[in-house]
DNA sequence: ACCTCCCGCCATGCT
DNA sequence: AGCATGGCGGGAGGT
């Protein structure tokens, strides 16, 4: 079945492979090393079990044994784990070293927590990826495979995964097999997501959130009471709570999983953390802020409280540091991409979606996470097909969106740093002049509006050029087509169903009809062109810097296709929301869960699934090449740059053991804030950008770590900062130094993220960032630097090298308009402290 | 002592 | 029934 795994060839980078004995220094080291390598089977250390079970495994997949057998690195975190595989038949040599090793050498090579973490394995699996691939290659992933190689369970592998999807950077083929993308779409998908968070008002909630929190300062006790009641009602109105996940134009959405189950998941907790980002002027959302629009104030305030009454201080906050986005035409308005028939009819344009979503701009609902469903279909209809089951359409989104609550935490996080990460890489690859550009955008962006929404698209022209990384590289094409299409669903249904259905539904439809939103691949063509021509024209601007930004690739109808899928099997799916909406209760335990499903079976109908679906894809694939190049071009070829290089480069980046939160090249930057209370009431809505504070704790969810991590990766996001809410207590002036606040790692981020706007973005990575892992690779395109970079600064580095590169990122908290929003929030956070301080 | 988040059980849902 | 997927709790580990 599922297997495709097999096709391990496809996955170019892998294979490769040669890696080279990676070595992993210690654990702290390993990270960067890690990455670099292929990957495989340092990094992770451990669990085999799942995955390597048996499955096929490739060819790589033993050279991956065989090395790590041979480096000692290697073979300690393999026994560690103890196991790396058997799969490749290697255990046994694994076992047996294991046995060399003594009990303490053992433990040594054991990798430590950190070396686990998600953030780390993150890196590892963008390393080996390039950051524009080249559609014409296979850039199937198999999930067995990489589980496998970076020595994960595979069910790590689906939170990166999950997350990388949400960022359209990967979309799935079948089971077990992922489509890598990179960040051709990104610029898209970013652009999308920040028109869906405008639409839904994030910006606003995240206003109203602060001025409650401030006002709580002032009276604790009202202060929840109040804000809950602003927040319900935000949510309340519909009830709903979430949105849907975003698709784009061109990616279809294959995953059944994310079609039918619930998705409240990170998928969509992913994208609509994203969109608080690309929202907020500040751009630094902190976790309790996220939470509460996430997964729904009254959720969060019950964390908040608890941990409130410990500690107040202290608030774990987020910067973006990828690339400042404008909002993709779609935003507001009207759908799309995706005109399609189907689409219309179903779902609503992108408009709509966000509408649903968000119900109306003025409430937004985002209440529960959980529920959408994250579709994101790709347009090709190979795909669609995905063979395995998975593809399942829908489910309903209540039960699901009941279930999750609350996860949207630190996963979420992770993951979103990862995909910053990529973003960055991206961004700054393409386009290495734009930097400049890009440290304003930064994430502040000044520039952008963040504001208007429906500019999104004008905007990007310059915010192209803000947007540094990715959006550019990617180049326009993606551009116009970008514009997502976010379908609202029915109340009645699972969201998604609206979307999915249509296409789903349509099954019958031909493949263009799948993909509801999105277009067919053909549709997306033709979209493209158009797009391209609107693109272009934005696109063009921006990117004129970067020359190649229009690559060739953007047009590439589909990136590459697997080939191998053809099944068309739609996914059936609707079926889906039986038990979920039943059973979720029951099994969650969860208050939050519970809250959840009531809200659910209201929301249900409310859930807006809406997708996005990027187009770019195509495009993008086409770009790829050329981004690459750019990106790399510093370093590597292209492609290979990924794998090979690139990630060793990052490596370098010495990432100290910083904690995944630091990135240092990339923006991110953990913050951790004192604000005020009165600086947020400063703070003006729109941005935001302080990091609020008032709640002390913050609520993060679990999950969020996973996001966070992933965007930070990505080099989205800075690491958090904490910010202390002390009301009283500090109140910090704001003060720039948000940036800076950055513990070094973030110092550095921070400061790189100016430096990020130097040139390229991708590129700051500094170091090398790229992950490229390791060489083996294969020439993927891989735009790996990139991602390693942040992957570097994820781990934070040092700040060595890596940081100087800092992507646009950096910037984007001094860098614009946004900045001065920004700036406050920051500067309050520096003041307070950087990390916890307090 | 507290908080983060890794691990992996097991529910979910599709085939 | 089997498997892929992923929610979520427990508890390890870090600070």
């Amino acid at each position: 079945m599922e297997n495709e795994k097999e096709n391990l060839f496809f996955e170019p980078h892998r294979r490769g492979l040669l890696k080279t004995p990676l070595k992993e220094s210690t654990a702290a080291n390993i990270l960067l090393t890690e990455i670099q390598p292929d990957f495989g089977p340092l990094t992770t250390p451990t669990k085999p079990k799942e995955i390597s079970q048996g499955e096929p495994w490739t060819p790589t997949a033993n050279l991956k044994m065989l090395i790590s057998a041979v480096s000692p690195e290697i073979r300690n975190r393999d026994q560690k784990r103890g196991l790396f595989d058997s799969r490749n038949g290697l255990p046994e040599a694994k076992d047996c070293l294991h046995e060399h090793l003594s009990g303490d050498e053992y433990e040594k090579s054991q990798p430590s927590r950190k070396e686990k973490s998600l953030g780390l394995l993150c890196h590892k699996f963008l390393a080996r990826y390039p950051n524009y691939p080249n559609p014409a290659v296979n850039n199937d992933i198999c999930l067995d495979e990489v589980a496998e190689e970076l020595n994960v369970e595979r069910r790590r592998i689906y939170d990166i995964v999950n997350v990388l999807e949400s960022l359209h950077m990967v979309s799935r083929l079948a089971k077990n097999r992922y489509t890598w993308h990179g960040r051709h779409n990104l610029n898209k998908t970013l652009g999308t997501l920040k028109s869906v968070g405008e639409e839904n008002k994030y910006a606003e909630q995240i206003t109203m959130i602060k001025k409650k929190e401030y006002e709580q300062e002032f009276d604790f006790g009202k202060t929840y009471s109040i804000e809950d009641h602003i927040i319900k009602s935000n949510t309340g109105q519909n009830g709903h709570p979430d949105m849907c996940f975003v698709e784009l134009p061109g990616v279809e959405f294959r995953a059944a999983s994310v079609n039918s189950r619930k998705d409240k998941s990170l998928r969509v907790m992913s994208q609509k953390f994203v969109m608080l980002f690309l929202v907020s002027t500040p751009q630094i959302v902190s976790l309790e802020i996220a939470a509460k629009i996430l997964i729904g104030e009254d959720h969060v305030e019950d964390l908040d409280r608890s941990k409130f009454k410990k500690e107040r201080g202290r608030k774990p906050a987020f910067k973006w540091t990828g690339p400042e986005i404008s909002p993709s035409p779609s935003g507001r308005g009207p759908v799309l991409p995706l005109p399609r028939s189907d689409l219309e009819a179903k779902r609503p344009s992108k408009d709509n979606c966000a509408k649903n979503l968000f119900s109306t701009r003025g409430k937004p609902n985002f209440t529960r996470h959980p529920s959408l469903i994250k579709l994101v279909k790709s347009i090709e209809s190979d795909r669609r097909k995905i063979n395995s089951a998975p593809s399942s359409p829908i489910k309903t989104s209540k039960a699901e969106s009941s279930q999750n609550s609350a996860p949207f935490p630190s996963k979420m996080a992770q993951l979103a740093a990862i995909c910053k990460m990529q973003l960055e890489e991206q961004s700054s690859e393409p386009r290495k002049k734009g930097k400049v550009q890009l440290a304003r955008s930064g994430q502040c962006n000044p520039v952008a509006p963040l504001d208007t929404p429906a500019n999104a698209e004008l905007d990007l022209t310059a915010p192209s050029l803000i947007q540094p990384l990715g959006v550019v590289p990617l180049i326009p094409s993606p551009l116009s087509p970008a514009v997502p299409v976010i379908l609202p669903q029915a109340p009645s249904g699972p969201s998604y169903a609206i979307y999915l259905q249509p296409a789903q539904a349509q099954t019958v439809t031909p493949p263009q009809g799948l993909s509801p939103t999105v277009c067919p691949t053909p549709s997306c063509k033709a979209t493209r062109s158009k797009e391209a021509a609107d693109a272009t024209t934005e696109k063009a601007a921006s990117d004129a810097k970067s020359s190649a930004s229009t690559r060739p690739g953007t047009l590439l109808p589909v990136p590459e296709r697997p080939g191998a899928t053809n099944r068309d099997k739609e996914p059936a799916g609707e079926r889906g929301s039986k038990r979920t909406s039943l059973l979720e209760d029951s099994g969650s335990k969860k208050k939050f869960k519970e809250d959840l499903k009531g809200l659910e079976n209201v929301s249900t109908t409310l859930f807006p699934s809406g997708y996005l679906i990027p187009l770019t894809q195509c495009s993008s694939l086409g770009a790829e090449s050329i981004l690459s190049s750019k990106e790399n071009s510093s370093t590597l070829s292209p492609n290979h740059r990924i794998y090979g290089s690139p990630i060793t480069g990052v490596i370098p980046v010495t990432s100290s053991e910083l904690t995944a939160v630091n990135f240092p090249s990339f923006h991110v930057t953990p913050l951790k804030l004192m604000v005020s209370p009165t600086s947020v009431a400063a703070v003006p809505v729109g941005n935001s950008s302080a990091l609020t504070s008032s709640h002390p704790v913050p609520v993060q969810n679990p999950s969020s770590a996973i996001v966070n991590f992933t965007l930070q990766h990505l080099g989205l996001l800075s690491p958090s900062v904490q910010v202390s809410t002390s009301p009283g207590a500090v109140p910090v002036s704001p003060r720039i130094e948000a940036v800076s606040v950055v513990p070094d790692n973030a110092g550095t981020q921070q400061g790189k993220a100016t430096r990020y706007d130097s040139p390229v973005p991708g590129h700051n990575q500094p170091n090398g960032q790229s992950v490229a892992v390791t060489g083996t690779q294969q020439p993927v395109p891989v735009t790996p630097k990139g991602s390693q970079s942040v992957a570097e600064s994820f781990f934070r580095t040092p700040g060595g090298p890596v940081k100087p590169t800092g992507p646009s990122y950096g910037d984007f908290d001094g860098a614009n308009k946004t900045s001065v929003g920004t700036l406050f929030v920051p500067q309050r956070k520096l003041e307070v402290s950087t990390e916890d301080v307090h």
